[in-house]
DNA sequence: AATGAATGAGGGTTCATTCAT
DNA sequence: GATGAATGAACCCTCATTCAT
């Protein structure tokens, strides 16, 4: 009978298994796309039996819904305290939605190429991811209307219709990372693309000088 | 020898029926994704056998590269005038934008399932047809860079990183039409969808009274 | 109503057609093959429509049959007389046997393309054309074995198993069209050739002088 | 990992079943010939699931192909010693042809189907295949003018233009297959069928006996 | 009669999934 | 548990034949 360290050591061995697997298949989606990859170039990729994959996933779309579902933790994991304290005027606000922008800018950025396949195959492997990725937009958009709200209550942003310019200011950071990764975005370090878009968003195109 | 007359009604029922099954794949795209239609559902759809679908198109990519086009051109015939006079100052600059804007949405809410179903599964499709969505991308940026740089130049606008704003526009037009697509949108009259999107591009969120 | 003549000429032109559908087709089997030729290669290189095709022949292999018989007549129509008075001696047997597969040779290697096709593809075709093909070897060896029979009789040649010694003789010819077509002969005068085959075919390769 | 002799064992396995699929591919094409014969009559007759053929064979015209090559590697396995010391006078280089001849034609007996479909269907295989055929019959026709030309070197033969006389021996021998195949030779034993074409290929048909 | 567009029954090939070892 | 051979349901595409004009 298996002694309990025998249990654990296999435990363990399945886990990175596991995840040698949604390595590799996060590595073959951001190369040749959800369709184009097979399961055997995922197994291949892991260096392991075409059989095994199945030990771990009970179908193509389940490996792609558990990496949707690992990035997502590893995006969020990321966004820990950004709940600090309420800014309390305009120029604390300014600059706590800056870190704020800045922190989702660099890790969206550290794990662009991954980000960058979720955006663009999901939709087309199912509608039900499909509905997942809309979910994931929408999530995001809840965070910046509510930071939104809360700016227009306590006078830091003019009134709008918040759910809107919301969907806005995500949308332009979900085609930032789309841009950016396909090299379309001009040569800029990040910290000053961040501050070029913050700036538009705090500030618009608008005109440079509020009149006297 | 076939009459002249006999041509010409020959081709205009080839037309026909190619419009037909543009319209066809058109609509099972929209509705099933590239990659889940199958040509015995396009050639159903539009009511004709499956081998009439490879007298009009050699492959399956062929149609959607097609759609792709028709779309386009769709598109850009309705964007005909928008040269108008150059604004003489902030306000009609401001006025000529938003009728700019206001007509680009018009047409793509015309033709948002389309034009959502293209953003949506042109990646998957192939590289090459990625790269022609990322090239309309890169048009559009252009186009709204131009009149960045020029409203910039005339005073009108903030100095600014104009292709990186410029893309932050768009990127805001993309997502907007997949979310208004999909439901996302709060209710809202496409004309009052547009001028928030505009108040949001001119001013940001910024500050509601530049404060005394 | 259609004169006389109208309907004479009208006959003729069909006549015409199916003439250049034959031509066209044998061009077309000869560099192609039967099962890599398309009904619309014949018709375009026929220079008609497809459906035309259809008015002469009722299917594919219709033609293939029709070219058999043509190429066949064409080739028997060449060998008319052959049937002279009989040999005499061993001298005129030699000699008339030379003319005999001389002028044979000729034919062949006037229609050598055709015939090649014949042999190669006829098979692949169809189990029944198959059988005519063999039909028509059986017919040749007939032929020779009659040939070889009064000779064998008038004592002009050894006794031999006459049926079996035919089919070999055919056989030579059969392969040297096809080696001669694909320029596997060394390059020789036709007449050249065929003395030597004849040389072969009454000498063998035997002892040059039956040593005294 | 898997043990050495679970390695071994699956490997001879495959083995088994490439050959399975050659056997039961060689069966449907001697008898429907190659463009009848569907994948799934050859994995049917192989009683092996469809994609397995897959698994053996990249496409139809490998495993033809692949045919192709077994058989010839058959038939020269069994053509080894045949290169015995060489005939010292007409009677022993008599012998020693009626040998050699003697034992090709057993082995061309003993797979007659086959190869008599592979002289068939080669050539409307692929332009390709017929060129291999071609090779096949001009690596015979080599073999055959060595030997004529060692004759006639050695004044066993008469003079003659050997690579003819080589080009319509192997004739015969090509066309003889075909006929004993379909039956068309008279009921015979093989023995005597190959007396009689050596007698033939020896002696010619001429005169009985060089009269006194 | 002539045309060529339309048709749909195949048939080769792919690949996610199963299964024997 | 791991493996990779086996499987067969798709699915794209071809092309001989039909048909409307």
């Amino acid at each position: 009978m298996p002694s309990q360290l025998r249990i654990e050591r296999d435990q363990e061995r399945t886990r990175r298994r596991r995840e040698a697997l949604l390595d590799a298949a996060g590595r073959m989606f951001v190369r040749h796309g959800y369709h184009r990859t097979l399961i055997s170039d995922i197994a291949g990729e892991a260096q392991v039996g075409q059989g095994t994959f199945y030990r771990h996933f009970p179908e193509k779309r389940a490996i792609f819904e558990a990496l949707f579902d690992r990035i997502l933790e590893q995006l969020f994991s990321e966004f820990t305290e950004m709940n600090a304290s309420p800014p309390a005027d305009v120029r604390e606000y300014h600059e706590a939605s800056a870190r704020a922008i800045g922190q989702v800018a660099q890790t969206l950025d550290r794990n662009r190429d991954l980000v960058r396949m979720l955006l663009r195959e999901a939709p087309s492997v199912d509608p039900a991811m499909e509905a997942r990725l809309a979910e994931l937009t929408d999530g995001f958009v809840d965070i910046a209307q509510r930071f939104l709200d809360h700016a227009v209550a306590s006078g830091f942003a003019r009134p709008c219709r918040t759910r809107i310019v919301a969907q806005a200011i995500v949308g332009i950071g979900i085609t930032m990372v789309d841009q950016w990764w396909r090299g379309a975005v001009p040569d800029i370090a990040l910290q000053d693309l961040i501050r070029e878009l913050i700036d538009f968003a705090f500030k618009g195109i608008g005109t440079p000088q509020p009149v006297a």
